[in-house]
RNA sequence: AAACCUGUGAUGUAAUGGUUAGCAUACAAGACUUUGACUCUUGUUGUAUAGGUUCAAAUCCUGUCAGGUUUACCA
């Protein structure tokens, strides 16, 4: 525990600067604030793991706010499609908070600003707004309603209120500056009229928010002391502080501490994509089958496809904060994944491709129990697995032939299956398109595993898993490969990222497994020894089991192979 | 040719002017192995570029180049 040794963040960088330059530690306050517009992804987890792992560092508190200020795309299902991704990444929040709430005060203070001065309702259409916008090069030009008195700004803003005009017909818009080389200044939005119910205020109010007015104001008004956010919302510091300053002045006695904003770079994960509107676009079309699909990016798809809170986080962690533009291999968190299921997943024998093994000097009837360990890595005991003469292996651990870098099953060689006994390859059974259907091979009875005689300590190169055929559970195993063939479906300029759907990412095997897994529960996640790791689906009953293939093992036979 | 932000191996990140630029993943070679897994050992590749300041620059300054962001009644 080398804590000195540790670096800093940019962000803890600041916060220990913000620290030493006088402000208090308990002053220290954090929030998570996202639209409930569509499910939390895996790009989510930095910022939570951001903000919730300051609030752990810090031991402070941490709000989760639900940032709701346009009814026409916020609904109550994703708010509790999100509390439950951020307990089950094993978050806690101080205070579950809506911008919605807050809309009064908000509405109060923008009186305040009209009557300062400081914004006027606006009469043109959007496009006409637009056009006064100007560019980036040119400065824009003022609106004809920008100069209209005080009196009439609040009587027609009270107005909008009361719903006595239609959407479109006006908005209220800050006074700021038509000619600041930032746009996001020239008289940004503050309000508009949307006659839509909202999941939690209904019909009580008609105009709405914009986000800039709404976000800083509800960090300041929970006295949040740093507002982190990804790295486009940069532009929007500006007026996130002329706002919060402005704000401020009308209530500094109730509310002394002024938040800050910083912005860090997203998370990118080669091969997906990490786009709310996208993935929407996913499910709707039916791509996949929910946002829980397990190929999604999605934390739901995640959990779903057998990763862990803890892999999760870890990922995150090694991810790091900066403010570079960023495209993570999915291999890191593939490798989170394995380095946390090696650790605690309890090994099994399933099948996927399975072909009949014949050990034919097995007596006939013979049937015997063997023992075998859950976890090599754990004290977590054994099992008992059942072995009979007759048997079901991986058909790509059979050749008729082989060289010496096939360590696997050949006629004339000898690998040892798995808790058992030592085996030779005699003859192989083909039908007539010379499909092998059955392999024949001898057992040496003196090799059993654990039984101490020297014949169970000869040393084979190849050792299989398997599967008793008598005994053996069928069950529904669902492969998934990656949802897109491009590393970046959504960085091509010219093509749709629709065009990079792998048309494979999909395979559902019927699949035989030992039958200690028939009493496996939903969620519970083991390792198919030499395959990878598995968790059983939530489609799973009693008499149907169904796993997902939450990552394969490494697999350095296959690229020899290749 | 606007403003702002960002450039460190294949990827991500660290080094906060001061030893051979560290760590993780990936990749490669080997050891071990009743999982071709795990583990262990070893190895390959890097400070965008040109100047400047300094005894000393990845770090500070200037130019160049490259990438990103901003022109929603979305957040």
């Amino acid at each position: 525990m080398s804590e000195e040794k540790k670096s800093l963040n940019f962000i803890e960088q600041i916060i220990e600067e913000d620290l030493t330059n006088g402000m208090k530690k308990e002053n220290l306050r954090f929030r998570f604030p996202p639209e409930p517009n569509g499910y939390l992804h895996i790009g989510h987890t930095k910022a939570i793991g951001i903000s919730f792992g300051l609030g752990e560092k810090y031991n402070a508190p941490v709000n989760l706010r639900f940032d709701d200020t346009n009814p026409a795309k916020e609904e109550q299902e994703y708010v509790d499609a999100i509390k439950k991704d951020v307990s089950w990444l094993g978050y806690q929040w101080e205070n579950e908070c809506y911008s919605s709430d807050y809309f009064q005060q908000l509405y109060d203070w923008a009186v305040q600003l009209i009557k300062d001065g400081k914004a006027y309702v606006d009469s043109q259409t959007s496009e006409e707004m637009a056009e006064q916008k100007g560019t980036p090069t040119e400065p824009g030009v003022a609106s004809p309603y920008r100069d209209r008195t005080v009196e009439e700004n609040l009587e027609l803003f009270t107005k909008m209120k009361n719903g006595e005009f239609e959407e479109g017909e006006h908005v209220l818009r800050a006074k700021i500056d038509m000619a600041s080389p930032n746009m996001l200044l020239r008289d940004p939005l503050m309000y508009r009229i949307l006659k839509k119910s909202h999941h939690r205020t209904g019909n009580d109010w008609v105009i709405y928010p914009m986000y800039d007015w709404t976000h800083g104001e509800s960090d300041y008004l929970e006295q949040i002391s740093h507002s982190l956010c990804s790295l486009e919302f940069k532009p929007h510091r500006d007026l996130y502080n002329w706002f919060r300053d402005h704000v401020y002045e009308y209530s500094k006695s109730d509310f002394p501490l002024v938040p800050k904003q910083r912005e860090f770079s997203r998370l990118n994960l080669s091969y997906t994509i990490m786009s709310k509107r996208k993935l929407l676009k996913l499910v709707e079309e039916g791509v996949v089958s929910g946002w829980d699909d397990p190929r999604m990016p999605t934390i739901s798809g995640l959990r779903r496809r057998g990763y862990t809170p803890a892999s999760i986080r870890n990922f995150i962690e090694t991810v790091g904060v900066s403010k570079r533009e960023n495209i993570i291999d999915v291999a890191l968190l593939e490798f989170k994944i394995r380095e946390d299921l090696n650790k605690n997943a309890n090994r099994v024998m399933g099948v996927l491709n399975p072909v009949k093994l014949v050990i034919t000097n097995y007596p006939e009837d013979k049937e015997e129990i063997l023992i075998a360990e859950n976890n090599p890595e754990l004290d977590a005991g054994s099992r008992e697995v059942p072995f009979s003469r007759e048997l079901y292996i991986e058909r790509e651990d059979f050749k008729e032939e082989a060289n010496r870098k096939y360590f696997r099953l050949a006629l004339g060689k000898e690998v040892r299956l798995k808790n058992a006994y030592i085996i030779k390859g005699e003859s192989c059974v083909k039908d007539d398109d010379g499909n092998i259907t059955e392999i024949h091979c001898t057992y040496d009875p003196l090799s059993k595993s654990g039984s101490g005689t020297e014949e169970s300590k000869r040393k084979v190169k190849g050792t299989l898993h398997w599967v008793s055929k008598k005994h053996a559970v069928s069950a529904e195993v669902r492969v998934y490969d990656r949802l897109f063939s491009d590393e970046a479906p959504d960085g091509h300029k010219d093509k749709d990222f629709m065009e990079f759907l792998n048309p494979d990412s999909l395979k559902v095997i019927n699949a035989f497994v030992e039958p200690s897994l028939v009493n496996s529960k939903i969620g519970e996640r083991f390792q198919f020894q030499r395959l990878g790791y598995f968790n059983v689906d939530d489609d799973a009953t009693k008499e149907h089991l169904v796993f997902n293939k939450t990552v394969g093992l490494r697999d350095t036979w296959a690229k020899v192979n290749k």
